[in-house]
DNA sequence: TATGACATGTAATCTGTTACATGATTAG
DNA sequence: CTAATCATGTAACAGATTACATGTCATA
Protein backbone atom coordinates (compact mmCIF):
# COMPACT_ATOMS: atom_id res chain seq x y z
CA UNK A 1 0.00 0.00 0.00
CA UNK A 2 2.66 2.64 1.31
CA UNK A 3 4.94 1.08 -0.93
CA UNK A 4 5.74 4.12 -3.10
CA UNK A 5 8.46 6.05 -3.70
CA UNK A 6 8.40 9.38 -2.19
CA UNK A 7 10.33 11.78 -3.06
CA UNK A 8 12.95 14.03 -0.94
CA UNK A 9 10.32 16.92 -0.30
CA UNK A 10 8.08 14.21 1.11
CA UNK A 11 10.34 13.34 3.68
CA UNK A 12 11.70 16.63 4.38
CA UNK A 13 7.96 17.15 5.08
CA UNK A 14 7.95 13.94 7.12
CA UNK A 15 10.48 15.06 9.16
CA UNK A 16 9.33 18.15 9.66
CA UNK A 17 6.02 17.09 11.13
CA UNK A 18 7.11 14.32 13.03
CA UNK A 19 8.22 16.82 16.60
CA UNK A 20 4.99 18.56 16.50
CA UNK A 21 2.25 18.94 13.84
CA UNK A 22 2.31 22.11 11.70
CA UNK A 23 0.09 23.74 8.44
CA UNK A 24 1.46 23.31 5.23
CA UNK A 25 1.81 26.98 5.30
CA UNK A 26 4.13 26.72 8.82
CA UNK A 27 6.07 24.26 6.61
CA UNK A 28 6.51 27.00 3.61
CA UNK A 29 7.94 29.46 6.18
CA UNK A 30 10.41 26.71 7.43
CA UNK A 31 11.18 26.39 4.12
CA UNK A 32 11.58 29.72 2.73
CA UNK A 33 12.96 31.17 5.92
CA UNK A 34 15.69 28.37 6.29
CA UNK A 35 18.35 27.00 4.43
CA UNK A 36 16.03 24.08 3.21
CA UNK A 37 14.67 26.47 0.70
CA UNK A 38 16.24 23.17 -1.65
CA UNK A 39 13.18 21.89 -1.01
CA UNK A 40 10.64 23.85 -2.72
CA UNK A 41 9.11 26.76 -0.61
CA UNK A 42 6.56 27.33 -3.30
CA UNK A 43 2.93 26.53 -2.62
CA UNK A 44 2.19 24.04 -6.12
CA UNK A 45 5.06 21.74 -4.71
CA UNK A 46 3.73 21.74 -0.62
CA UNK A 47 0.10 21.26 -0.73
CA UNK A 48 0.18 18.82 -3.46
CA UNK A 49 2.76 16.72 -1.90
CA UNK A 50 1.03 17.16 1.41
CA UNK A 51 -2.41 15.62 -0.36
CA UNK A 52 -0.30 12.75 -1.65
CA UNK A 53 1.40 11.72 1.82
CA UNK A 54 -2.23 11.65 3.36
CA UNK A 55 -3.76 9.71 0.51
CA UNK A 56 -1.02 7.30 1.25
CA UNK A 57 -1.62 7.38 5.11
CA UNK A 58 1.28 8.36 6.17
CA UNK A 59 0.24 11.73 7.65
CA UNK A 60 -3.36 12.86 8.87
CA UNK A 61 -4.91 16.53 8.36
CA UNK A 62 -7.17 17.66 10.77
CA UNK A 63 -8.86 21.44 10.39
CA UNK A 64 -7.79 23.35 13.22
CA UNK A 65 -11.17 24.53 15.97
CA UNK A 66 -11.40 27.10 17.94
CA UNK A 67 -13.23 30.46 17.95
CA UNK A 68 -11.81 33.70 15.68
CA UNK A 69 -9.33 31.18 14.04
CA UNK A 70 -8.93 31.43 10.02
CA UNK A 71 -9.07 28.06 8.37
CA UNK A 72 -5.74 26.29 9.38
CA UNK A 73 -5.00 22.36 8.66
CA UNK A 74 -2.45 20.69 10.90
CA UNK A 75 -1.30 17.65 9.71
CA UNK A 76 0.41 15.21 11.96
CA UNK A 77 2.59 11.85 11.02
CA UNK A 78 0.26 8.76 11.41
CA UNK A 79 2.13 5.49 13.01
CA UNK A 80 2.85 4.20 8.90
CA UNK A 81 4.24 7.91 8.10
CA UNK A 82 6.82 7.37 11.02
CA UNK A 83 7.58 4.11 10.14
CA UNK A 84 8.31 5.41 6.58
CA UNK A 85 10.45 8.12 7.99
CA UNK A 86 12.65 6.03 10.05
CA UNK A 87 13.18 3.64 6.93
CA UNK A 88 14.10 6.19 5.26
CA UNK A 89 16.73 7.33 7.69
CA UNK A 90 17.60 3.56 9.05
CA UNK A 91 18.57 2.82 5.48
CA UNK A 92 22.40 2.59 4.93
CA UNK A 93 24.64 4.60 2.83
CA UNK A 94 25.17 3.84 -0.61
CA UNK A 95 27.66 4.96 -3.50
CA UNK A 96 24.18 6.31 -5.33
CA UNK A 97 23.33 7.98 -2.04
CA UNK A 98 26.62 9.80 -2.76
CA UNK A 99 26.45 10.56 -6.70
CA UNK A 100 23.27 11.99 -6.29
CA UNK A 101 24.20 14.25 -4.05
CA UNK A 102 24.59 14.43 -0.07
CA UNK A 103 21.79 16.57 0.54
CA UNK A 104 19.42 13.68 1.23
CA UNK A 105 22.15 12.34 3.70
CA UNK A 106 21.93 15.35 5.23
CA UNK A 107 18.52 15.58 5.37
CA UNK A 108 18.09 12.34 6.96
CA UNK A 109 21.01 13.05 9.61
CA UNK A 110 18.81 15.94 10.54
CA UNK A 111 15.78 13.79 11.49
CA UNK A 112 17.91 11.02 12.54
CA UNK A 113 17.89 11.99 16.15
CA UNK A 114 13.66 12.98 16.83
CA UNK A 115 12.15 10.44 14.53
CA UNK A 116 14.58 7.11 15.23
CA UNK A 117 16.96 7.89 18.30
CA UNK A 118 20.41 8.72 18.93
CA UNK A 119 21.64 5.09 18.08
CA UNK A 120 19.96 5.37 14.67
CA UNK A 121 21.84 8.53 14.37
CA UNK A 122 25.43 7.30 14.84
CA UNK A 123 24.45 4.62 12.63
CA UNK A 124 23.77 6.45 9.80
CA UNK A 125 27.21 8.43 10.46
CA UNK A 126 29.37 5.53 10.68
CA UNK A 127 27.53 4.04 7.46
CA UNK A 128 28.26 7.50 5.87
CA UNK A 129 31.62 7.41 6.99
CA UNK A 130 32.31 3.69 5.62
CA UNK A 131 31.08 4.35 1.77
CA UNK A 132 32.55 7.54 1.65
CA UNK A 133 36.04 5.94 2.18
CA UNK A 134 35.56 3.40 -0.95
CA UNK A 135 33.97 6.27 -2.80
CA UNK A 136 36.77 8.14 -2.36
CA UNK A 137 39.18 6.12 -3.85
CA UNK A 138 37.20 5.16 -6.80
CA UNK A 139 37.00 9.22 -7.78
CA UNK A 140 40.89 9.27 -7.31
CA UNK A 141 41.13 6.35 -9.67
CA UNK A 142 38.61 7.80 -12.33
CA UNK A 143 40.73 11.13 -11.83
CA UNK A 144 43.91 9.30 -12.85
CA UNK A 145 42.08 7.89 -16.26
CA UNK A 146 40.01 11.15 -17.06
CA UNK A 147 43.99 13.41 -16.70
CA UNK A 148 44.96 13.45 -20.34
CA UNK A 149 41.66 13.65 -21.65
CA UNK A 150 39.93 16.68 -19.71
CA UNK A 151 40.85 20.11 -20.24
CA UNK A 152 42.77 21.98 -16.96
CA UNK A 153 38.98 23.02 -16.24
CA UNK A 154 37.43 20.05 -16.20
CA UNK A 155 40.13 18.19 -13.78
CA UNK A 156 40.49 21.10 -11.19
CA UNK A 157 36.03 20.58 -11.03
CA UNK A 158 36.39 16.96 -10.47
CA UNK A 159 39.17 17.56 -7.86
CA UNK A 160 36.24 19.79 -6.16
CA UNK A 161 34.25 16.89 -5.83
CA UNK A 162 37.03 14.55 -4.66
CA UNK A 163 37.37 17.89 -1.88
CA UNK A 164 33.99 18.11 -0.81
CA UNK A 165 33.21 14.30 -0.42
CA UNK A 166 36.82 14.28 1.62
CA UNK A 167 35.32 17.21 3.38
CA UNK A 168 32.50 15.22 4.22
CA UNK A 169 34.03 12.53 5.68
CA UNK A 170 35.96 14.62 7.48
CA UNK A 171 32.93 16.43 9.01
CA UNK A 172 31.65 12.88 9.70
CA UNK A 173 34.20 12.16 11.80
CA UNK A 174 34.18 15.18 14.01
CA UNK A 175 30.50 14.99 14.07
CA UNK A 176 30.57 11.46 15.58
CA UNK A 177 32.39 12.20 18.38
CA UNK A 178 30.38 15.75 18.60
CA UNK A 179 27.47 13.51 18.39
CA UNK A 180 28.45 10.73 21.48
CA UNK A 181 29.98 14.11 23.77
CA UNK A 182 26.71 15.72 23.73
CA UNK A 183 24.09 12.86 24.70
CA UNK A 184 25.92 11.21 27.07
CA UNK A 185 23.60 12.28 30.23
CA UNK A 186 21.13 13.54 27.42
CA UNK A 187 17.86 12.19 26.23
CA UNK A 188 19.88 8.46 25.36
CA UNK B 1 13.87 34.03 -29.62
CA UNK B 2 16.66 31.76 -27.78
CA UNK B 3 15.40 33.75 -24.45
CA UNK B 4 14.00 30.88 -22.83
CA UNK B 5 15.48 29.13 -19.57
CA UNK B 6 17.64 26.41 -19.96
CA UNK B 7 17.83 23.09 -17.26
CA UNK B 8 21.10 22.52 -16.41
CA UNK B 9 20.84 19.25 -18.69
CA UNK B 10 20.76 21.85 -21.74
CA UNK B 11 23.71 23.25 -20.75
CA UNK B 12 25.66 20.29 -20.01
CA UNK B 13 25.00 19.29 -23.70
CA UNK B 14 25.84 22.38 -25.39
CA UNK B 15 29.42 22.14 -22.70
CA UNK B 16 30.14 18.57 -24.35
CA UNK B 17 29.09 19.62 -28.35
CA UNK B 18 31.31 22.60 -28.12
CA UNK B 19 35.04 21.02 -28.18
CA UNK B 20 33.83 18.81 -30.83
CA UNK B 21 30.24 17.06 -32.51
CA UNK B 22 28.79 14.75 -31.31
CA UNK B 23 25.77 12.18 -31.02
CA UNK B 24 22.92 11.42 -28.49
CA UNK B 25 24.59 8.45 -27.99
CA UNK B 26 28.59 9.62 -27.80
CA UNK B 27 26.87 11.92 -24.95
CA UNK B 28 24.60 9.22 -23.47
CA UNK B 29 27.92 7.71 -22.48
CA UNK B 30 30.00 9.77 -21.36
CA UNK B 31 27.19 10.49 -18.88
CA UNK B 32 27.00 7.23 -17.85
CA UNK B 33 30.56 6.22 -17.66
CA UNK B 34 31.90 9.49 -16.05
CA UNK B 35 30.53 11.37 -12.89
CA UNK B 36 28.55 13.35 -14.88
CA UNK B 37 25.84 10.65 -14.54
CA UNK B 38 24.04 13.50 -12.62
CA UNK B 39 22.55 15.19 -15.41
CA UNK B 40 20.68 12.08 -16.67
CA UNK B 41 22.29 9.53 -18.61
CA UNK B 42 18.38 8.41 -19.98
CA UNK B 43 17.45 8.64 -23.48
CA UNK B 44 14.04 10.00 -22.20
CA UNK B 45 16.00 12.82 -21.40
CA UNK B 46 18.87 13.41 -23.59
CA UNK B 47 16.88 13.47 -26.93
CA UNK B 48 14.64 15.46 -26.61
CA UNK B 49 16.80 17.67 -24.96
CA UNK B 50 18.67 17.25 -27.91
CA UNK B 51 15.44 18.49 -30.24
CA UNK B 52 14.49 21.23 -27.86
CA UNK B 53 18.32 22.90 -28.17
CA UNK B 54 18.10 22.61 -31.78
CA UNK B 55 14.85 24.03 -31.89
CA UNK B 56 16.15 26.80 -29.94
CA UNK B 57 18.87 27.18 -32.74
CA UNK B 58 21.61 26.70 -30.26
CA UNK B 59 22.75 23.41 -32.13
CA UNK B 60 22.55 21.75 -35.22
CA UNK B 61 22.15 18.03 -35.76
CA UNK B 62 23.68 16.15 -39.13
CA UNK B 63 22.87 12.92 -40.13
CA UNK B 64 26.49 11.44 -40.91
CA UNK B 65 27.13 10.04 -44.73
CA UNK B 66 29.13 7.69 -45.26
CA UNK B 67 29.25 4.09 -46.48
CA UNK B 68 28.39 0.85 -43.82
CA UNK B 69 27.42 3.30 -41.52
CA UNK B 70 24.72 2.94 -38.76
CA UNK B 71 22.29 6.09 -39.00
CA UNK B 72 23.73 8.69 -36.69
CA UNK B 73 23.33 11.79 -36.38
CA UNK B 74 26.29 14.56 -34.98
CA UNK B 75 25.24 17.34 -33.11
CA UNK B 76 27.14 20.96 -33.44
CA UNK B 77 26.72 24.03 -31.56
CA UNK B 78 25.68 27.29 -33.32
CA UNK B 79 27.35 30.30 -33.20
CA UNK B 80 24.06 31.30 -30.73
CA UNK B 81 24.82 28.37 -29.10
CA UNK B 82 28.17 28.97 -27.92
CA UNK B 83 27.29 32.34 -26.95
CA UNK B 84 24.56 31.24 -24.89
CA UNK B 85 26.96 28.85 -23.55
CA UNK B 86 29.58 31.74 -22.79
CA UNK B 87 26.74 34.14 -21.31
CA UNK B 88 25.83 31.17 -18.98
CA UNK B 89 29.27 30.42 -18.33
CA UNK B 90 30.46 34.16 -17.54
CA UNK B 91 27.31 35.53 -15.26
CA UNK B 92 28.52 36.07 -12.01
CA UNK B 93 28.08 33.75 -9.26
CA UNK B 94 25.34 34.71 -7.31
CA UNK B 95 23.77 33.77 -4.01
CA UNK B 96 21.22 31.77 -5.58
CA UNK B 97 23.73 29.94 -7.14
CA UNK B 98 25.25 28.89 -3.89
CA UNK B 99 22.07 27.96 -2.13
CA UNK B 100 20.88 25.07 -5.10
CA UNK B 101 23.61 23.40 -5.17
CA UNK B 102 27.44 24.03 -6.30
CA UNK B 103 26.86 21.40 -9.00
CA UNK B 104 26.31 24.05 -11.86
CA UNK B 105 28.84 26.35 -10.87
CA UNK B 106 31.20 23.27 -10.96
CA UNK B 107 30.26 22.87 -14.43
CA UNK B 108 30.00 25.85 -15.93
CA UNK B 109 33.73 26.28 -15.12
CA UNK B 110 34.43 22.45 -16.18
CA UNK B 111 33.77 23.90 -19.31
CA UNK B 112 34.75 27.23 -18.94
CA UNK B 113 38.21 26.98 -20.60
CA UNK B 114 37.29 25.46 -23.60
CA UNK B 115 34.12 27.77 -24.47
CA UNK B 116 34.87 31.21 -23.08
CA UNK B 117 39.09 31.01 -22.56
CA UNK B 118 41.27 31.61 -19.45
CA UNK B 119 40.27 34.78 -18.50
CA UNK B 120 36.49 33.73 -17.78
CA UNK B 121 37.49 30.69 -16.13
CA UNK B 122 39.43 32.84 -13.78
CA UNK B 123 37.11 35.39 -13.39
CA UNK B 124 34.67 32.18 -12.40
CA UNK B 125 36.69 31.43 -9.76
CA UNK B 126 37.08 35.00 -8.79
CA UNK B 127 33.76 35.65 -8.55
CA UNK B 128 32.73 32.38 -6.71
CA UNK B 129 35.73 33.15 -4.43
CA UNK B 130 33.75 36.29 -3.22
CA UNK B 131 29.76 35.34 -2.97
CA UNK B 132 31.03 32.18 -1.15
CA UNK B 133 32.43 34.48 1.49
CA UNK B 134 29.26 36.53 2.53
CA UNK B 135 27.62 33.49 2.10
CA UNK B 136 29.42 31.33 4.65
CA UNK B 137 28.85 34.43 7.20
CA UNK B 138 25.24 34.58 7.05
CA UNK B 139 25.42 30.90 7.36
CA UNK B 140 27.25 31.34 10.63
CA UNK B 141 24.50 33.47 11.50
CA UNK B 142 21.71 31.59 10.91
CA UNK B 143 23.84 28.74 12.73
CA UNK B 144 23.42 31.09 15.64
CA UNK B 145 19.77 31.60 15.56
CA UNK B 146 19.08 27.95 15.10
CA UNK B 147 20.94 26.43 17.76
CA UNK B 148 18.92 26.69 20.39
CA UNK B 149 15.54 25.36 18.43
CA UNK B 150 16.72 22.64 16.81
CA UNK B 151 17.77 18.63 18.32
CA UNK B 152 21.58 18.11 17.99
CA UNK B 153 21.39 16.35 14.61
CA UNK B 154 20.04 19.00 13.04
CA UNK B 155 22.60 21.48 14.16
CA UNK B 156 25.52 19.56 12.82
CA UNK B 157 23.86 18.58 8.79
CA UNK B 158 23.43 22.71 9.51
CA UNK B 159 27.60 22.77 10.20
CA UNK B 160 28.20 20.37 7.64
CA UNK B 161 26.61 22.46 5.45
CA UNK B 162 29.28 25.21 6.50
CA UNK B 163 32.39 23.24 6.40
CA UNK B 164 30.98 21.98 2.78
CA UNK B 165 31.08 25.75 1.53
CA UNK B 166 34.36 26.86 3.38
CA UNK B 167 36.03 23.67 1.86
CA UNK B 168 34.75 25.11 -1.57
CA UNK B 169 36.49 28.41 -0.82
CA UNK B 170 39.66 26.96 -0.04
CA UNK B 171 39.48 24.89 -3.37
CA UNK B 172 38.75 28.13 -5.19
CA UNK B 173 41.86 30.19 -3.85
CA UNK B 174 43.99 26.81 -4.70
CA UNK B 175 42.43 26.30 -7.81
CA UNK B 176 43.09 30.10 -9.00
CA UNK B 177 46.48 29.25 -8.30
CA UNK B 178 46.88 26.07 -10.03
CA UNK B 179 45.25 27.46 -13.26
CA UNK B 180 47.72 30.32 -12.79
CA UNK B 181 50.14 28.30 -13.16
CA UNK B 182 49.07 25.45 -15.71
CA UNK B 183 48.78 28.53 -18.17
CA UNK B 184 51.83 29.84 -17.90
CA UNK B 185 53.04 29.13 -21.67
CA UNK B 186 49.49 26.98 -22.21
CA UNK B 187 46.76 27.66 -24.66
CA UNK B 188 46.76 31.52 -22.79
C1' DT C 1 -14.07 50.30 4.26
C1' DA C 2 -10.15 49.23 2.04
C1' DT C 3 -5.58 47.44 2.33
C1' DG C 4 -2.49 43.99 3.25
C1' DA C 5 -1.02 39.83 5.37
C1' DC C 6 -2.68 35.12 6.37
C1' DA C 7 -3.84 30.53 4.52
C1' DT C 8 -4.99 27.49 1.09
C1' DG C 9 -5.25 25.91 -3.05
C1' DT C 10 -5.60 25.08 -8.64
C1' DA C 11 -4.12 25.13 -13.69
C1' DA C 12 -0.81 25.29 -17.31
C1' DT C 13 3.41 24.10 -18.51
C1' DC C 14 7.92 22.00 -18.48
C1' DT C 15 11.23 18.57 -17.55
C1' DG C 16 12.75 14.12 -16.20
C1' DT C 17 11.95 8.95 -15.30
C1' DT C 18 10.61 4.54 -16.61
C1' DA C 19 9.71 1.47 -19.82
C1' DC C 20 9.03 0.19 -24.15
C1' DA C 21 9.66 0.21 -29.48
C1' DT C 22 12.25 0.21 -33.75
C1' DG C 23 15.60 -0.72 -37.13
C1' DA C 24 20.48 -1.34 -38.54
C1' DT C 25 24.76 -3.69 -38.18
C1' DT C 26 28.16 -7.04 -36.51
C1' DA C 27 29.75 -11.49 -34.33
C1' DG C 28 29.15 -16.21 -33.73
C1' DC D 1 20.60 -17.06 -39.48
C1' DT D 2 20.25 -15.49 -34.91
C1' DA D 3 21.58 -12.90 -31.08
C1' DA D 4 23.64 -9.02 -29.26
C1' DT D 5 24.81 -4.44 -29.57
C1' DC D 6 24.43 0.09 -31.65
C1' DA D 7 21.60 4.17 -32.19
C1' DT D 8 17.53 6.50 -31.94
C1' DG D 9 13.51 7.46 -30.38
C1' DT D 10 8.32 7.60 -28.13
C1' DA D 11 4.54 7.31 -24.60
C1' DA D 12 2.81 7.44 -20.05
C1' DC D 13 3.48 9.25 -15.94
C1' DA D 14 5.24 11.91 -11.79
C1' DG D 15 6.79 16.06 -9.84
C1' DA D 16 8.15 20.95 -9.73
C1' DT D 17 7.62 25.92 -11.18
C1' DT D 18 5.00 29.71 -12.19
C1' DA D 19 1.23 32.21 -11.94
C1' DC D 20 -3.09 32.84 -10.71
C1' DA D 21 -7.51 32.34 -7.71
C1' DT D 22 -10.00 32.44 -3.41
C1' DG D 23 -11.45 33.69 0.96
C1' DT D 24 -10.40 35.24 5.95
C1' DC D 25 -9.01 38.27 9.29
C1' DA D 26 -6.67 42.46 11.40
C1' DT D 27 -5.75 47.22 11.23
C1' DA D 28 -5.60 51.89 9.68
Amino acid sequence: MSEKKIPALGYALLGLLQPQPQSGYDLRKIFSSTSMKTYSDSPGAIYPALQRLEKQGLIRGKVENGVGLRRRQLFRVTPAGLSALRKWIERPVTRGDLVWGQQEIMLRFAFAHSAAGADAAIALLRSLEAELKTYISALYEELDKMKEFVPISGRLAFECGIRGNECLLSWADSAIADYENEIKGGTR
